[in-house]
Parts: structure tokens; sequence; C-alpha cells
DNA sequence: TATTGTTATACTCTATAACTATA
DNA sequence: TATAGTTATAGAGTATAACAATA
């Protein structure tokens, strides 16, 4: 029985699959990305999870470290290492919150901003890869299906 | 600003954003995945990984260790470790393939069998409460855009 | 008392390189 | 020469528990 045969005839897959399928998925298209970062000469410590905190953190403009955590569905103490790993290499900064002394803020450093646009041609390219496989009407049920499940996450971790 | 102002109106999400949004839906279902086996009394080392291998194998009936690297998207070696740890629990046998003798092929312990009859319960538990999120029609429609996308990353594998 | 972030520690996932046995 | 799997080793991601500072 060859690869196939085996695991995919379109019309088959239970709806009982998709979660696996899912996880399949999205760990081969991480290591697009990893592989597709890796053409861009980037910095070699910047994983494809760092990368990831990295957008979070340029998304944000500037967070709190818990709220980083919670965005990233990571733990404080796992937002502590990244953090430390990206400070140590000047990437970010942390800055006291002025209105609560428990908290840090972080913020993106003026030197990891040219870094910042490199990712985004990069995800930009792999992204143009995997989604010509896709046509316009699939692109954007599949940018609402995940927005619907995104949503349900965020939700449940209150 | 708050949180869901500011991170997701529904509308506005670019498809850019499409990858990093299949990557932290894809965690945050791992995470459900995981707390919800946890609910039922599976031993303590079946992490969600491992659980995937186990069904990986159950899938296929038998197969070679380097046709489950390939199917996993991982090394050999990282299946060498994970089939190290589910033979000792006696969850997997290793045999040899009589017709390649530097090969390995794995299967299912018998006792293991009943284990997987749970976790097949559990995820369809955890399927129900998010699929229950999705109208039939994008479920179908998910699971197209799924296998479209796994063709992909399978084929760039070789 | 509760929350923010850190220190100390540990487990899991993954990989590369060198190697053995076999093809 | 090339492939299948292992040994040795290491880096990365994640977490729990105990704690200090602050709310």
């Amino acid at each position: 029985m060859s690869n196939s045969e085996m695991s995919l005839k379109l019309e088959e897959i239970p709806v009982s699959e998709i979660l696996p399928l899912l996880f399949k998925v999205s760990h081969f298209l991480q290591q697009e990305f990893e592989y597709e970062l890796s053409l861009y000469d980037l910095p070699k410590q910047l994983t494809g999870s760092r990368i990831r905190v990295l957008l979070e953190i340029s998304e944000a403009g500037s967070l709190r470290m818990n709220e980083l955590a919670s965005r990233l569905g990571i733990k404080a103490r796992t937002v502590t290492q990244f953090v430390d790993v990206l400070e140590a290499e000047n990437y970010i900064k942390r800055l006291p919150d002025p209105i609560d002394r428990r908290a840090t803020i972080i913020e993106l450093s003026e030197e990891v901003k040219p870094i910042i646009k490199k990712i985004d041609k990069a995800s930009k390219s792999i992204l143009d890869k995997f989604m010509n496989l896709l046509t316009e009407k699939e692109q954007s049920e599949l940018k609402k299906i995940l927005l619907k499940l995104y949503f349900l996450g965020s939700q449940d971790k209150k």
C-alpha cells in the first residue's frame, strides 16, 4: 500500500481527522517557515518561535510581559526566557511600567527594526508560495474559520 | 486600547496574517487537546506528541521507522527517541523487517489498544467542542483546505 | 491576599554528526 | 556507495514551585 493510497483519499477523510490534520499542516508549514527564513540572512539565534515573539511585540507596539504570555499562549516563566534571550541580543527593551511597579513593559529596539522588515519579506514569500495553492475564496474562508477558532482559544484561557 | 480591539477586527485581518494565525490556532488547539486528554485518566507520560505518534502507528497498522519519520515530519533520530520511550512502556513493538534487515517495523502492542480507544473518545469530545463553532459547510471547507496544504507539505519533503 | 516577574530546576521535542550493519 | 537506525551530544521550548516586590 503506497503512501498516498494509505493516508489521504480526498473525500474519505472523516471530520474527526481534522484535528490531527490541522496539527500536521501546521507542523509542516512551520518547517517551511523556518526553512524559508533561513534563506534570508537573519541572525542564527532567531528561531521561528523567537521570531513569533518579536512579531507579537511588533504588532502590539508595546505591552506587558503577562499580556505577551497570554497572547502567545505560554506561561510567564517562558516569556521571561524569551525576553532574556531577545534582550541580550538587543532586539527588545525591558521598561518599567509607570503605573504598576511590579510590571515590565516590552518594546522593540530601534536596532531590530530592519530585521523585522526582512522577516516580513520572508513571511510574504512563504505565504505566496502556499497561498497560491488556494483560490481567493478558499483563502478568505480559511481566514474566517481560523478567526472563529482563535476566539474560542483565547476565550477558553480565562 | 483593549485586547480585542487591538488584535482582531474580523474583516480587517489581511491575508498575510493567515500564517501566524494558523500557528496560533494550532497552538491553542494543541493545548486544548492536551488539557482534554488530561481529564481522561491516561498514563501521565503520554504527552500530546507521543499520542500523535501512537495514532500515526495505529492508522498505518504497521510501518517502518523511516516511513514514520516522514509522516510525522521529523527526523530518524527523533523517531528513535519516541520509539524508545513508547516501547519501554510497552505501548508498541519493534519488529525486524523480513525483507530488509536494516529496517525496523513498528506496531502497536495489544496492551495499548484500550488506551487508543480512550484517546479516540477524548479526541472526539475535543472535536465536538470546537467544531460546534463551525457550520457543516465550514467544516468541510476547512477539511478541503487543510488537505490541499497537507499535500504541499508532504511533497516538499521529497 | 493576589499578582508580576524571576530563580532554580527539569522534562520534552528536536536536531546534527559520527557510526554500525546491511543493501 | 547509499540507506536504516543508533549513540553521543546539544539547543530550544515549555513548565511547576518557591520567592521577592508590589498592589
